[in-house]
DNA sequence: GTTGAATTTGGAATAAAATGGGTTATAATG
DNA sequence: CATTATAACCCATTTTATTCCAAATTCAAC
């Protein structure tokens, strides 16, 4: 079985927490307890990982104290990815919370409903609007890229045929 | 026997459920006991593949985690991927569920009717109307090419014969 | 420090949807 | 034409989602 695959829609609650579909509860069982963090990306949606999966790309890009000093885009970095990073645990009944400022970021409304989508590594919060507009920009670049295949293939000299070769 | 060959139409009933024919459930038992991966194409259909091969497919491309918090393209990609793709099981009367999403994106309503076409490697479930297209747009290309190839063999200096060599 | 109010958290109940399976109708085959 | 196999439909059961309520914790005011 696929982890961290397909897509469900459901409801934020009134307190601004999130139940996860019992598919996605699993996957995140298997990959860490429960134990996640939630990331606000730049698309305008809120990634959930696995905390270690988040721990291993964040490990990827650490600089050094004095580094940070000196460069404002490395304190930059840092500070995004603080203020817009928390970690949380997947409670008993399957929920985790989204944080006021976070939902915010993500134009998630308390009672609204949003879109979770898998991405191979954990899932992604979006809400329903921004999504279709992200899948139709997602599809919009394949096809594309598929029509300058063909183009190509028709464009491409026919080989000669080296007969009884 | 071909695997994977032909084509079928049936129903979705009104769960959005699909009854494969007999003869693509023993194909897909043979091939993974049932264990398939549903993938929603650029084309506007849905695609089918054993799990095995689906996975095979993806790991051709595969990234590290670190990647993820660095490349927006990156991030698409595995967010198209991940939510356009959903692994399942044929059940014990031989069907499979389509995801609401993923009928939606293929143009498949409840209680209609679709086309399952074999692919070689899988099959895939279309949508009557866009079948049809599909199937007149690739017959054009291969039309086209074949055009191309004859009017090459005419443009061919023809060899001079070397008799009785 | 104590009391009160408000917000947050946990959990259960009810409503909705998905699943499994059986039955009947339809089509294919001999 | 009879028989078998296949497909579509429908109903029962289970699972899942959403709402509502109670307990607990936090915050503020006195």
């Amino acid at each position: 079985m696929l982890p961290f695959c397909g897509q469900d829609r459901s409801i934020v609650d009134a307190n601004g927490r999130l139940k996860l579909s019992p598919r996605v509860i699993a996957d995140f069982n298997t990959a860490c307890q429960g134990e996640i963090v939630m990331h606000c990306l730049p698309e305008g949606a809120i990634a959930v990982y696995p905390e270690h999966t988040y721990v291993e790309m964040r490990q990827a890009t650490k600089n050094t104290t004095a580094e940070v000093a000196s460069s404002l885009l490395l304190r930059r970095s840092m500070r995004r990815f603080g203020a817009l990073s928390k970690s949380d645990t997947i409670s008993r009944q399957g929920r985790i919370t989204l944080p006021a400022a976070y939902r915010k970021y993500a134009g998630i409304e308390p009672g609204s409903e949003v879109i979770v989508v898998g991405t191979e590594i954990g899932v992604e919060i979006w809400n329903e609007e921004r999504w279709f507009n992200e899948l139709t920009q997602l599809n919009e670049h394949v096809v594309l890229k598929g029509k300058q295949e063909v183009n190509a293939d028709l464009k491409t000299p026919p080989q000669p045929i080296m007969e009884g070769k």
